[in-house]
DNA sequence: GAGTTTGAAACT
DNA sequence: CAGTTTCAAACTC
């Protein structure tokens, strides 16, 4: 997986990287009136896991209509399920479009960027619209369940018939809980997995209770779960839930950011033929996939069956407009890839979610290659790529107080391994999010469990069957493990660009990888950040922006090993670890009592957040990017150097290769441009590289002639039908060679000829006998040799 | 390789 | 915010 370039990043609306903007789908409504509709992340909030679901059930409303079915509900409705209600006054359309056709699409769309904002004082949570087209769109008239959790979800539904039938078999549901709630229900894929959307649930206030200062104050939330066809509503999913949340800014004062919950019930099994759908939208992302898809191509889509590492990319700096994210696809044997793209499309408000699924049914070759949600871009729009580099069974968005950006929790789903014939709900409580690996048979790992050292080794195999620029990742970085201590939130908007998140250990939900390391790996396989140029082209991925990396370009320091760092108090978890303040596991470091890994990724967060804490920025480059490339780049806080006059690697700027500027505090600065000593340094420095460039050079050269040498003598004797000499110099040979040396050693003994003599004529006589060898090779295979 | 110097980071 | 301490890298011998 590889990273979104801080570019892009930048190009993002603020609307939608405003992490201020977006909510926790797990944090409660605010109970203040004067709320406003961004939401108020805590610190002591926890962030939501996987299990918090709302312990208050909700009544649920159907709604179904014809093509493109739109369902509506009032928050004041409380009917009871089975009434519809097709209100067109919601603020925001979600529209979902799914099929088992790979052109399929879900398209969430907001109706306009007001009406996201503008509520109905007398509703609670609703005055969204969600509009779930199935294909032809289908009245909806499966059954469905609705769990505890909030969540309604249809089981599988029966394809329609007719010539449409393989588009139209999803079904849509909207329902409405007496707490205002309302849940969307859909079947998405051929198996018809259902996909709940939830609203945001209001705990235990009904909604009458709600008034309007609480609906404006509360984001709106779409709760999207996807459950398999032998899924079940439970505990179970709602620990498996994928949420993913895109908030908008509240314009006015209306209605709080709406935000679009997809969480999913992960099914287990890849035994079977069905599909699994996870969908993801981490603010911006949405996965799906079916378990049984092949990973020939780089797809949206996840490993039901089996737990396996993902990750995904996420910038801590401005978001591109555009997100790209794409899981590979697990790879099951003898089932066809086959993808169903359920597009999101918030056309008014820019955004734009491309939802891919992956189906049992269809062939690999209606896969799209990759996953895209775009936010907010209306005009040129950026886009973001996210290669997990195995299908997530889990992602949760979480918030972190005062960023601007989303984290993703990614949790791998523990799955049923063995039956995937769950045709009644489970009501598993006990199954945790704790990732686990469930089917051993995949070339994957579940990375949370794996320490950074030992991840090359379980690479998954990076899937290139289409061109897909998914390579085997290596190395990781880890920036901020996924825990649910709330404490540990740090300001993502200052992490490393280009960060990226993958799955953590034991409780950790996700680690935090940042572009540099990626591209520091260019072998990498888990986040790309594509270009502008477009999401779907594969040399669009690869080039992807790089990062200046303290003054070092990280495309220039991409094949550059790091620099082992040799910490032995800090148990690198302090910025004076180079590894660590660059983002980076420790790897191959000569540190003691390191802590800089996923094993230890609680204590990481924990640094991480102290460290952001003091310094929000500490974890951005020291070394700007200048307007018009290094001669512009400057040192962000400038050095602080004594005694080194600015001209010794003590120096951050020299170090960097740059000089010194008016925001530096040094003493004595000879690190300027007209600076005699600095130009000689320069010029030693210059020499120096040289002299070493022509060295390796030479070594190069040399080596590569003697390999030249040997790749055209070897052909050459080979195929010519002769061989070397020595070739020659058999045991048989040998043994002649021998006993001619002895029968001069015996003749010269008979002749009793001085020992000179003796030797020399047995040295003679081994001339004579390299000399037959020699003339025998290539004359025939078996050279006779007489003495 | 050990010891010293240095300045950023961390701490008070 | 300033002064001090801690720390690890850079440097010297």
């Amino acid at each position: 997986m590889d990273v979104v370039s801080p570019e892009l990043n930048s190009l993002l609306p603020d609307e939608i990287m405003d992490t201020e903007a977006i909510i926790m789908d797990d944090d409660p409504p605010s109970e203040s009136p004067a709320a406003s509709g961004q939401s108020q992340p805590s610190d002591d909030s926890p962030v939501p896991m996987e299990t918090d679901v709302p312990a208050v059930p909700e009544i649920v409303s159907l709604c179904s209509d014809a093509p493109p079915t739109q369902l509506t509900q009032a928050g004041t409705t409380s009917t009871p399920t089975g009434s519809t209600l097709c209100n067109t006054t919601s603020a925001t359309q979600l529209l979902l479009t799914s099929s088992t056709v790979s052109s399929s699409s879900l398209t969430l769309r907001p109706a306009t960027a007001s009406t996201l904002t503008s509520t109905t004082p007398k509703t609670t949570s609703s005055l969204s619209r969600v509009s779930l087209t199935s294909g032809g769109l289908q009245k909806l008239s499966a059954p469905f369940t609705l769990s505890a959790n909030h969540q309604i979800i249809l089981n599988k539904v029966a394809s329609s018939p007719g010539a449409d039938t393989a588009r139209s078999q999803g079904t849509t549901t909207t329902t409405t809980t007496p707490g205002g709630q309302q849940f969307m229900v859909t079947t998405i894929g051929k198996s018809g997995q259902p996909i709940v959307l939830q609203l945001p649930h209001t705990g235990s206030k009904s909604a009458s209770v709600q008034g309007l200062g609480e609906a404006k104050a509360n984001p709106q939330h779409f709760k999207v779960v996807t459950v398999s066809s032998a899924s079940q509503v439970s505990t179970l999913q709602a620990q498996q839930l994928k949420t993913v949340q895109i908030a908008k800014k509240t314009q006015v004062s209306s209605a709080g950011p709406i935000k679009f919950v997809f969480t999913k019930a992960v099914n287990n099994k890849g035994l079977t033929a069905q599909t699994s759908v996870s969908n993801v939208i981490t603010g911006r992302v949405l996965s799906t996939s079916s378990p049984v898809t092949p990973p020939r191509t780089i797809t949206l889509s996840e490993t039901l069956g089996s737990s396996s590492s993902s990750k995904i990319a996420i910038s801590p700096l401005k978001s591109p407009s555009k997100l790209t994210v794409v899981s590979v696809a697990s790879q099951v044997p003898n089932s066809p890839q086959k993808s169903v793209s359920l597009p999101l499309n918030m056309a008014h408000l820019g955004h734009q979610i491309l939802l891919q699924q992956s189906t049992a049914t269809s062939p690999a070759k209606t896969m799209k290659p990759v996953q895209t949600v775009t936010v907010g871009g209306v005009g040129a729009p950026q886009f973001k790529t996210i290669f997990p580099l195995s299908t997530p069974s889990n992602v949760q968005q979480i918030q972190v107080p005062g960023s601007r950006f989303h984290y993703v929790r990614l949790v791998t789903a523990t799955t049923g391994s063995s039956t995937g014939h769950a045709s009644s709900p489970i009501t598993n409580s006990s199954m945790t999010a704790k990732p686990m690996v469930v089917n051993t048979t995949q070339v994957r790992m579940s990375v949370p469990i794996v320490p950074a050292q030992t991840m090359k080794q379980v690479v998954p195999k990076p899937l290139t069957s289409s061109g897909q620029v998914l390579t085997t990742q290596t190395q990781q970085r880890l920036i901020m493990p996924a825990t649910s201590l709330p404490q540990i939130q740090p300001n993502l908007t200052n992490l490393p660009p280009g960060t990226m998140l993958a799955p953590g250990s034991g409780n950790m939900g996700y680690a935090v990888l940042p572009a540099q390391y990626i591209t520091q790996l260019q072998q990498s396989a888990y986040v790309t950040l594509a270009s502008s140029s477009g999401f779907s082209t594969p040399t669009g991925i690869q080039t992807q922006a790089r990062l200046p990396l303290n003054g070092l370009s990280t495309s220039g320091a991409a094949f550059r090993p790091r620099k082992p760092c040799n910490c032995t108090k800090s148990q690198c978890l302090k910025l004076y670890c180079d590894c660590f303040a660059n983002g980076e596991f420790c790897q191959n470091c000569n540190c003691t009592n390191c802590f800089n890994n996923l094993e230890h990724e609680t204590d990481r967060a924990k640094a991480i957040k102290a460290c952001l804490d003091r310094n929000p920025e500490a974890f951005k480059p020291k070394i700007g990017k200048g307007k018009e490339g290094e001669s512009d780049r400057r040192h962000s806080k400038g050095c602080n150097c004594k005694r080194s006059g600015c001209l010794k690697n003590y120096c951050e700027c020299y170090e960097a290769k740059i000089m010194c500027s008016s925001t530096c505090k040094c003493v004595g600065c000879k690190n300027f441009e007209e600076s005699p000593e600095r130009k000689t340094l320069m010029h030693l420095a210059d020499a120096a590289e040289v002299r070493v460039q022509q060295q390796t050079a030479a070594k190069t050269k040399l080596s590569s002639q003697i390999s030249d040498l040997l790749t055209r003598t070897t052909p050459a004797i080979t195929s010519g039908g002769g061989r070397m000499p020595y070739t020659f110099v058999t045991k048989e040979v040998a043994e002649v060679t021998c006993e001619c040396l002895l029968e001069q050693a015996e003749q010269a003994e008979l002749n009793q000829q001085p020992q000179a003599t003796a030797e020399r004529m047995i040295l003679e006589e081994f001339g004579r006998c390299l000399m037959r060898i020699i003339s025998s090779a290539g004359k025939t295979d078996c050279p006779s040799i007489n003495c």
